[in-house]
RNA sequence: GCCCUUGUAGCUCAACGGUAGAGCGCGCGGCUCAUAAUCGCUCGGUUACAGGUUCGAAUCCUGUCGAGGGCACCA
C-alpha cells in the first residue's frame, strides 16, 4: 500500500496559537484528507516543540514549571485545533514526552557511532563562545542584540546592558563535512526543497561554507531539555532535540512508538515549514538523517507568511494581527480553509484581510458553488418532484436538444470534467492549491452557462423538451457531485452537505476521486432536504461586528512576549487593588525610576502616524474654525478628517499637500461629521494666537508611508 | 555592505522575442430556476522610468527609481 506521511513543524511552546499556526495545520490537514481519499495509507503529525531556556524563563516567571507552563500552551493549541475542526491528524507530538527522551538518546548514540562523508567523527567536544545576557542567562543571537554607535560591545535588546562574551563547553555536530553530500542530494532531487527560489537560497547559503553546529548547552544553563548520553552535564540543545520528533514519534528508537511504523512511514515523506525555519529543516535536518543513516524526506516545502492588506507583517504591536476568536465568530470553518488556499499561492506571501475573505466567501461560495446547487436542486424540485431524472437523450430527440443549445452527447462534458479532474489532482499533487480551486470555478462556470443557454423554464413548457431539460438537470447534479468529490478535502463540511442534499448517502471522505465516473449519479435518486450551503455574508454587517469586538478586546493571543505582559498585567492588577500604594517597588528592593516622564517604544509604536496626501480641503458651513478635509492615506478609501485650521490657512491651497495623520485615532463626530484621524501640526502652546504649522517633509515620501 | 527576486488594467495575477489576456470590482443590457443570483456586452494598460540589441521587446542587455527576500545556532 501506498504511504504517505505528512508533517507540519512542532511548534514552539513559547506562544499562544495564532493565525501561522492554524494555517499550515490546515494546509497539512487539506492535503492529509486527499490522501486518505485516495486510499495511501496517510500518517499526519503535528505538536509542540517544548524546551529550552525560553521555555523556562517564562514558566519561572509565570511561577510554573516548564511542564506545567507547556501543558498549558499544548491544551490551547490543541483547543484552537479543535475549534477549526483540525481533528485528522493522527498524532499530536509533545518533545516532553518520556519515548521522545529516549529515543532523541538513541539518535544521538547512533550519529556519534558513524563517521561523517569525510570520514571524521560526527560529534565533537568543543566551545560554544558568543554573546551572553546574564540577566537572560542566555546567548544572543543577532537579531537579539544590537550594537550601538561607538561601542564595540553589544547590548541586550531586553535590558539594554553589555552583553558578556562567554564560552562554555558544548558538543558539535560536524556539519562542515556535509556541504557536498547536501549540494548532491539537493541537486538529486528537485522535489526535495520547494519552491524553487527557497531552494536556491539554501543552496547558496551551503556554497558559502558551513560552519561546525553547537548542539548542546550545559545543564546549568538549560536544564529543561533531553540530557546528552553518557554525559548528564549537558543538555541536547534545540535542533537535534526538536527535529528528530518527526522519527521519534512514528517509533524511531522508542518501543511505545513501534507500532505506528518507522520503516512504513518513513518512505514517503512531506515536510511543511514556514520560510523563516526552512534552513533549519534541511541543512541541519539532512545532516542529522544522513549522519544517522537514514534517507532524506521526499519534499520539504516552505510556504510564506500572511501579511496584511497593505503588506506589513501580522503582529501585535501593529495591531493588524488576525484573532482566532474572532475569525471562528464571524466566518464557517469551511469559508476559512477555501480562503486560505485559493487567496496565497502556496509558497508565496499572501494577504489576509476580513473585507477579502468575506469577498471571496460571497463571490466563490455564495455566488458560486452554492449558487449552482441551489438552482440546479430546487429545478428538480419544480421540475422533477424532486427525483434527479435519468441524462440519456434519445436520438430522435437530439434535434430538440440542439434547438435547446446544448450538446445532444453528453461526451463534451465528460471530457471537460475528466480533465478538470485530472488538472485539479496533477495541482493538489503539485502544492498548487490556488490554481487547483481554478479550474473547478472555471467548471462552475461551464454549468451557470449550460443552465442559461437551455433555459430550463422554456424547456418546462414544451413537451417536446423533455429529455432536453432532464439531461440539463442531471449534467449539472452529476457535475456537482463530481465537485464535491473534489472538493471534500478542501470544504470538508459543505462538500458532505451538498452530497446529502443530491440524495446521496455514502461518506464522501471515502470516495477516491481518481476513480470518479460519469454517469454513476443514479437516475430516481431522491434529492434530500435543500439549504444554503454558503450563505451569504454581509458585509458592512460584520465588519462593523469585528470592529466592535476589536475595541472591547484590547489584546489577545500572540506571542510569548504578549503572555508575559498579560501576566504582569494581571499580577499587577492584583497588587494595586491589594494594596493603594503610590509608589511601587521592584521585587529586589530598589526604587523605581520615574518612569511615568518616559514611554517605550512599544507606546510610541501604538500611534499610527502616516503620510497623507490632501485631495479635497473646504470650509464647513457656519463652522469658523474647522475645515473638512479628505485625504489619501493609501487607503481605498481617503479619510475625511476635521481640523481647526480654518482661520489659518486657505483650503484651496492645502489640496495636494502631504501631511502627517494620526491613523489610529478614535474617530469622533463634530459638527455632524466624522472625523477619522488627526493631523499633526505645531502649535505654542499659551499662545492661541500663534498659528499651527502644519507638519511637513522636504523629502518625497509615499503616500500612505508609517511614521516610526 | 554583498547577493537574489520583482515592478503589466482599480485589485490579484497570466503572457517570457511576434497584434498585451483572465478573474474580481465598476458600467450597460438580457433572463428569472437560483443565495440582489446568473448570462452577454462595455469600460479599462506609452507593460515603473531612461537608454540599447533586434525586422520586431512586457519579454534580452545597461542604468535610475520603487517593492520584497537571503546573508547560521533566531524552534
Amino acid at each position: 500500500m501506498k504511504t504517505f506521511y505528512i508533517t507540519t513543524p512542532i511548534y514552539y511552546a513559547n506562544s499562544l496559537p495564532h493565525l501561522g499556526h492554524l494555517y499550515t495545520t490546515t494546509v497539512a490537514d487539506v492535503i492529509a484528507k486527499n490522501k486518505k481519499q485516495r486510499g495511501f495509507d496517510t500518517y499526519f503529525l503535528t505538536g509542540t516543540d517544548e524546551h529550552g531556556v525560553n521555555i523556562q524563563r517564562i514558566a519561572e516567571q509565570n511561577s510554573q514549571t516548564p511542564k506545567q507552563y507547556v501543558d498549558y500552551i499544548s491544551d490551547e493549541l490543541k483547543r484552537i485545533f479543535q475549534t477549526f475542526g483540525l481533528n485528522d491528524y493522527d498524532v499530536f507530538m509533545r518533545t516532553s514526552e518520556p519515548f521522545h527522551y529516549e529515543a532523541v538518546q538513541n539518535l544521538w548514540r547512533q550519529i556519534a557511532a558513524n563517521q561523517t562523508p569525510k570520514g571524521n567523527e560526527t560529534i565533537y567536544k568543543g566551545f560554544y563562545e558568543a554573546w551572553f545576557c546574564p540577566n537572560c542567562a542566555e546567548f544572543k543571537t543577532e537579531t537579539e542584540y544590537q550594537l550601538r554607535d561607538g561601542e564595540d560591545v553589544p547590548r541586550c535588546l531586553i535590558h539594554e546592558r553589555p552583553l558578556d562574551r562567554v564560552a562554555e563547553e558544548s558538543y558539535f555536530f560536524r556539519l562542515s563535512d556535509y556541504g557536498e553530500f547536501l549540494l548532491e542530494a539537493i541537486e538529486a532531487n528537485q522535489n526535495l526543497i520547494r519552491p524553487e527560489a527557497r531552494r536556491n537560497e539554501v543552496v547558496s547559503f551551503i556554497k558559502s561554507g558551513l560552519q561546525d553546529l553547537s548542539i548542546s548547552r550545559e545543564k546549568r544553563s538549560v536544564y529543561w531539555g533531553v540530557p546528552v548520553p553518557g554525559d548528564a552535564n549537558h543538555t541536547i540543545y534545540l535542533w537535534v532535540d526538536a527535529l528528530s520528533n518527526y522519527i521519534t514519534a512514528i517509533g524511531y528508537g522508542n518501543e511505545e512508538k513501534e507500532s505506528v511504523g518507522f520503516e512504513k512511514y518513513w518512505r514517503n515523506v512531506t515536510h511543511l515549514v514556514g520560510k523563516d525555519i526552512l534552513r533549519f529543516h534541511t541543512v541541519y535536518w539532512f545532516s542529522f538523517l544522513h549522519a544517522a543513516g537514514l534517507r532524506l524526506p521526499e519534499t520539504v516545502f516552505a510556504h510564506g507568511l500572511w501579511l496584511d492588506n497593505h503588506g506589513r507583517k501580522l503582529s501585535k504591536t501593529l495591531g493588524n494581527a488576525i484573532d482566532l476568536e474572532f475569525l471562528h465568530r464571524h466566518f464557517s470553518i469551511d469559508a476559512i480553509r477555501y480562503f486560505v488556499l485559493r487567496e496565497m499561492v502556496f509558497g508565496q506571501d499572501g494577504k489576509f484581510g476580513y473585507e477579502s475573505l468575506i469577498e471571496r466567501a460571497n463571490a466563490d461560495l455564495a455566488s458560486g458553488l452554492g449558487n449552482l446547487s441551489s438552482r440546479t436542486l430546487s429545478m428538480i424540485n419544480k421540475y422533477r418532484d424532486g427525483a434527479i431524472p435519468s441524462g440519456k437523450i434519445e436520438e430522435h430527440n437530439y434535434i430538440y436538444a440542439k434547438r435547446a443549445g446544448i450538446s445532444a452527447d453528453e461526451q463534451e462534458l465528460v471530457s471537460v470534467l475528466e480533465h478538470a479532474r485530472d488538472e485539479f489532482l496533477r495541482r493538489f499533487d503539485n502544492f498548487e492549491f490556488s490554481l487547483a480551486l481554478e479550474i473547478l470555478w472555471t467548471v462552475i462556470a461551464r454549468i451557470d452557462k449550460m443552465i442559461s443557454d437551455a433555459k430550463p423554464w422554456e424547456l418546462i413548457k414544451d413537451e417536446k423538451q423533455t429529455e432536453t431539460l432532464s439531461a440539463v438537470l442531471y449534467r449539472a447534479t452529476e457535475t456537482l457531485r463530481w465537485l464535491c468529490v473534489l472538493l471534500y478535502p478542501v470544504m470538508p463540511e459543505a462538500a458532505q452537505k451538498i452530497y446529502r442534499q443530491i440524495g446521496l448517502s455514502d461518506d464522501v471522505s471515502k470516495t477516491n476521486p481518481e476513480n470518479l465516473s460519469y454517469g454513476e449519479l443514479k437516475a430516481g435518486t431522491r434529492i434530500g432536504e435543500t439549504e444554503a450551503v454558503f450563505p451569504r455574508i454581509d458585509k458592512q454587517k460584520v465588519m462593523s461586528e469585528i470592529q466592535k469586538d476589536a475595541e472591547q478586546t484590547p489584546q489577545r493571543g500572540g506571542g510569548g512576549a504578549e503572555v508575559l505582559e498579560e501576566e504582569k498585567r494581571r499580577r499587577g492588577e492584583e497588587q494595586k487593588t491589594a494594596s493603594n500604594e503610590k509608589q511601587m517597588t521592584t521585587d529586589d528592593g530598589q526604587q523605581t525610576t520615574d518612569d511615568d516622564q518616559f514611554i517605550g517604544i512599544e507606546d510610541f509604536l501604538k500611534v499610527e502616524l502616516r503620510v497623507g496626501e490632501i485631495k479635497v480641503a473646504e470650509r464647513i458651513p457656519k463652522a469658523d474654525k474647522l475645515l473638512r478635509f479628505e485625504i489619501d492615506l493609501g487607503e481605498e478609501q481617503p479619510r475625511q478628517i476635521l481640523a481647526g485650521l480654518a482661520e489659518y490657512y486657505e483650503p484651496e491651497k492645502l489640496i495636494g499637500r502631504k501631511v502627517v495623520v494620526v491613523a489610529n485615532l478614535k474617530p469622533r463626530k463634530m459638527r455632524g461629521l466624522e472625523s477619522q484621524g488627526m493631523i499633526c501640526a505645531a502649535s505654542l502652546e499659551n499662545n492661541s494666537d500663534d498659528a499651527p504649522a502644519l507638519a511637513t517633509f522636504l523629502e518625497d515620501v509615499k503616500i500612505g508611508a508609517r511614521l516610526k
